[in-house]
DNA sequence: TTTACAATTAAACGATTGTTTAATTGTTTA
DNA sequence: TAAACAATTAAACAATCGTTTAATTGTAAA
């Protein structure tokens, strides 16, 4: 990346290079974007917020969010291999929950948040 | 929504049915799950944070970005549309910036904060 | 009014994603 | 061990998405 220079040139030409290079970290935007694209989906979003709220079996999950227990558990695998919830099995059931991680934590705030900005008079959880 | 129940009952009962009544006001998730998923491809992630630090052209977003202009073209309007960034024409260029709002701002201060957390000990921007 | 350049749009494509139905695995109880 | 139930996995499918190439629109300079 040494000889880098932009099409045309309006700001700090000096600050280009250096931001193409951070850009260019690719690895660091694709996790990122792999984090965020676990929250896009909004069931998958539905499923996530409810496990912060409380520990609930595959069934239960199902039955609250109105879906199948096939695709409960598809959404259940993606959050898990994110590591944003954890599992452990008690009998016949499987129960979930977030993970105490601050990552979980964080976006599960970052949720809220956003909910607030974007749907402003709303009801919250509890 | 009179007669919910849960198919198994393990934990406080009485908070399933205002949890399900929450998730299931489905259009609150689904827009916020829209924004999320605006983010979630590294592509436009980069544009995104790109634009959060300079105001650039189209040409010389593409040129720091490595990609094809109207590859750029699209991933900038799908950040327009989410009123993420905005532009202004001068000339024959467009020049693209991330819009003012609390929105985006909360946004690329949490991608900062999600790197920060996935990507220990990377090198910020500036 | 041509010519050149910046940007967007259109069409086509391969790849990924979320859901469904059916089959399978794991665990408990009769 | 057989039957019942919870959960996962597999296969198939439609739908969405990101990129490419080519064509088009918009603006400025020759």
């Amino acid at each position: 990346m040494a000889e880098f220079t932009l099409p045309h040139h309006h700001s700090d030409v000096s600050d280009a290079l250096s931001i193409k290079e951070t850009l260019d970290k690719t690895g660091n935007f694709t996790k990122v974007a792999e984090i965020f694209k676990n929250l896009g989906d909004s069931n998958r979003l539905r499923i996530f917020c409810l496990l912060c709220h409380r520990e609930e079996c595959v069934i239960d999950i199902a039955a609250m969010v109105d879906m199948t227990t096939p695709a409960v558990s598809h959404h259940l695998k993606v959050l898990k291999a994110a590591g944003l919830i954890i599992s452990r099995r008690s009998g016949k059931e499987v129960y979930y929950r977030a993970a105490d991680t601050f990552e979980a934590d964080f976006l599960h705030k970052a949720v809220d948040k956003v909910m607030d900005i974007t749907c402003p008079g709303r009801v919250d959880i509890e």
